[in-house]
DNA sequence: TATGAATGAGCCTTCATTCAT
DNA sequence: CATGAATGAAGGCTCATTCAT
């Protein structure tokens, strides 16, 4: 990869470009998956010949890092921001897993493929960054359970398990959520936090 | 791969050594990924030449597919047996789940193949054996839980979203779950079905 | 095989190359034989290496099936006009094997290739096309014969027999002819007639 | 290749086997072509298991040795002996062809056989005894000939023309006779002779 | 910037042959 | 004699990447 354009205007339509290419990718690995998907298989789906992928990318890896990174590092941002706003513990915990489903449906194939190549990141050092900001998402959710326990708003049976169980529900979600789908995004978020906390139905 | 033999005795040995190969297969695939494992660090994780796999199976998707019908078949079995027995939904419910979490735990190498090469099982035609095993137990699954709230024993927020989230948190299992970890296997299923099913601790 | 190239100075060094490709591949195969070839013996032959060939075809076998339609496609092209041209039988067809000839000797390596890889080329299903060509080819040799017979112009003791043995003359022709023996490409042609017409040197 | 067995009765049963190991190779080598062949073919035609095949033979190309030899040796003893047994020029070449065309339909896929690997038999001088032969055999044809133009006998326009097309007809005759077709062996070798000779039918 | 030809390592698989049983 | 498991060297082909144009 050359250096990028210095030019502002040049610089823009660089980066623009490097989006799309980050965004097609996605696409792609989230459906062949990222070790079938051949970067002639990218150079066909966005229109650039083989060698013009890299003069936006220094490899077929750096793109499955960017993937990882523009999903986990808004992710990240925004949620802190929420746990910093304070308040109530359950409004704090739907505020944010409503945040991050919102986040995981919008990027849904850039999770599809963070899912599929869990094992690569989670096992080699060079994905430690990736693998960081995970742990940091994760740490951020517990605590906001044990603030819950501590002041006696979240009643869990088990906490580790409820934030196991939390976790595995938003990451299976872009398995199945669908824009204009039965249950909204939100509704989705709800009905999570509704399992998690034991919050039963007014009838029963 | 040539006819098994057919003499008792060899066939026998021939037996172990195939179902030796699937297991060692299982276990690299779940560390490096099935794409990422080559046939040679089959062979070498084996000892056997590189050739000489080829006398137990077709090939190495053959060897995906084994994995994938050694842990659906008989899950699918024992979870048909076990609703045939009837019982209390909640009881039914029960079983089942420790049953199944019995299950991934012992397959814990086999599932998390299986879950990494979801999106070739999910789209490749040539996989909808595996494909219908999977959704026929998510199906009896489902009626488990129709029959439970039908018969007033459980009250979901919403049936389907409980399926969803019953089906992430097992599948995710093997993600953390090790043997002699702080919870027992069978508190690991119970936990899950407590959470599903809105049971909330004494509050003591 | 990538997509040929559409600029036209680029189409024409693309075509050229693969031409020089095929050439090659005629005459190492003509050698070795179409099997014991391997693609790095083409690959050596030709200066390329061994991933470079397939931007110019689409396998080994390919190179099998240019060869033979680069043979016979323009041979049935001429032979038609030849017969089309119409005049003398014994005329036609003193022009037509005379271009049969001419066309073997130019094309030597791609008819021994051509005979050589005969048994697959018959029974194939996949090779139709270039055996409904050498078909098409022998029913038009066939017919001047039948004509030529028809208007008394030739006397066969059995026209089935001198159809085949014309056939066999020729095709075994790459066996032994070369540019400057004893015999001349014409001579050769008027000789194989000579034979098949029972044309008997003047008893002097 | 272990010892041949000593003892007649063993001897007799093992070059039974052997010989029949020989002509399934050359039935399944003229089908599938010798290269394209594998020693599992062969061990599935022969029903003899992958290792039991090396108790008759040292390897696959000794079996394309036998083929070889088994085809032209009697062939150059018989002609030898007809050649000897003197005559008119043209009742010997008459017996001579007969007797070859017979041979080549008796052992017709060894005719096949040898004729597709003729350019490794050519070429490689490890084939030299097999080449040899088929030079001595051609030599013969030869004498022959020259010697019924010199009793003025024959008047060929080109003798040597006359023995390619000679030779390249019966070679092509495993291609296309078959028992019981509309031409006899015998009509088929008188046919080839007039040909050469340019006997024309009676009629004309 | 973009192209597309070219590289070369690596992959899955086949196969002739050997050898313990 | 016969079996069938095992070997290991190719073989055809793919693919991430480079580079002259």
């Amino acid at each position: 990869m050359p250096a990028p354009p210095t030019r502002p205007a040049l610089r823009a339509r660089y980066d623009r470009r490097r989006q799309e290419l980050v965004d097609v990718a996605a696409t792609v690995f989230a459906e062949r998956g990222y070790q079938a998907t051949s970067m002639d298989d990218l150079s066909e789906a966005t229109g650039l010949a083989a060698g013009g992928l890299y003069h936006y990318i220094d490899g077929k890896e750096q793109l499955l890092f960017l993937i990882c990174d523009e999903l986990l590092q808004p992710l990240l941002v925004e949620a802190r921001a929420i746990v910093a706003a304070g308040g109530h513990p359950e409004a704090v915990l739907r505020t944010l897993v409503r945040a991050w489903v919102v986040h995981v449906e919008l990027h849904r194939t850039y999770m599809l493929v963070f899912q599929q190549e869990r094992h690569v990141i989670e096992r080699d050092p060079r994905w430690s960054t990736v693998r960081d900001h995970r742990k940091q998402f994760e740490r951020l959710l517990d605590d906001v359970l044990v603030a819950g326990e501590a002041e006696g708003a979240f009643a869990f049976a088990d906490r580790g398990l409820a934030l196991l169980s939390l976790l595995a529900m938003v990451n299976y979600t872009p398995q199945w959520l669908r824009a204009g789908g039965r249950l909204s995004t939100a509704a989705v978020a709800d009905g999570f936090c509704d399992i998690i906390l034991g919050v039963t139905p007014p009838t029963a």
